[in-house]
DNA sequence: CAACTACTTGAACAAGTGTTCCATAAGTTT
DNA sequence: AAACTTATGGAACACTTGTTCAAGTAGTTG
């Protein structure tokens, strides 16, 4: 093996990785090569050496984020997560987690300009579709929907909603007006 | 009256149009003073002295183009507007003013780092709930999110919704379980 | 007409930007 | 050890940025 390619690939990420906390801290707007130079602790060119443009970095930072965040999703949206086990996590997204919540809606603001974001922004959605297979896709869009509505007004709130706050709603929509047809069962 | 303020007022207006047009366009991101008064047709400077700052520009165009966003949303959504109202104006949110629907998620995500703006980003959320006072508050604010989330949804899709296809989802968020407590009625 | 006020605008400045270049260091292979 | 590849990082370039400034115009008021 070349140990040299091992260092530049964990550097790669923790270029990455400092992006990241850049983008959480200051939004897409903060992300300069210096600033994540000074972020990662390495040289203002070593962001250039390891993407051709500033803009790679940006997409591979983003689309790497929405790929992590995704698992967690889909481990309680999609496998039939109780209405508590969705709110718990909307809620910790709006809270312990806000900066990586908003850094995920840069992504879509971005890939609402750039079609070739699109796959990756998408990418929770289409893997709950293809996983849960709902008896009712109409009410288990309507909840993919909400997810999004009430993460993203969760995020300008005056004060971000707690789990107990969302779990009513999360509950309406899960059990539609016929049980039977409802995508998943609340407690 | 002072001819000269009211000249001064409409370029005044003249540029906070041109900086919609350019947000719309190319983002908040694409807002510089150069990049507005080029679009405004106005010397670089002009700007500066109607805006004290870019930041207060910036605020004051996304605020303007969300408060008039705000009447057509309540018209619809909040008077109880049926199931294909309320779809046909998402479908044309995402199609027709897909540039004024993105500029409107750039100011939700300015909100979610500025808490100054966060009351003119929520301000349709407000008025909805106010205008509605609505028997069932869990059914209708799982509505309200599911308005944002099928907007945002609709601005990262390969191809936008229509009508047709946003009607079925409004439909089962708007007659929810027990039609009795249910906001309003659809179709 | 003179004094005043509001608007207009080009030039300029310091600061920060993305990116290129190149000499050097460090590790790998022969 | 020599030849090579890869990584490193400082200096520099051309460019754009927000904002300031001062000189100018044109309306308004006394």
């Amino acid at each position: 093996m070349d140990g040299r390619r091992a260092r530049g690939e964990k550097k790669r990420r923790a270029i990455v990785e400092a992006t990241l906390r850049v983008i959480e801290r200051d939004g897409v707007a903060g992300v300069t090569h210096r600033s994540v130079a000074r972020e990662a602790g390495v040289p203002t060119t070593a962001p250039t050496y390891y993407f051709a443009t500033l803009d790679d970095l940006l997409i591979a930072t983003l689309v790497q984020a929405a790929e992590e965040t995704c698992e967690e999703m889909l481990g309680t949206v999609a496998r039939g997560g109780t209405a508590r086990e969705i709110a718990a996590m909307l809620a910790k997204a709006v809270n312990e987690n806000r900066g990586r919540t908003l850094a995920e809606y840069e992504l879509y603001l971005l890939a609402g300009r750039r079609p070739e974001l699109r796959a990756a922004a998408r990418r929770w959605l289409d893997l709950a579709v293809e996983a849960m297979r709902p008896a009712d896709p109409v009410a288990f869009r309507a909840l993919l929907a909400a997810v999004d509505g009430l993460l993203i007004q969760g995020l300008i709130a005056d004060v971000a909603p707690n789990e107990d706050e969302l779990e009513p709603i999360v509950s309406f929509l899960i059990c539609g007006r016929d049980d039977s047809t409802a995508p998943a069962r609340g407690q």
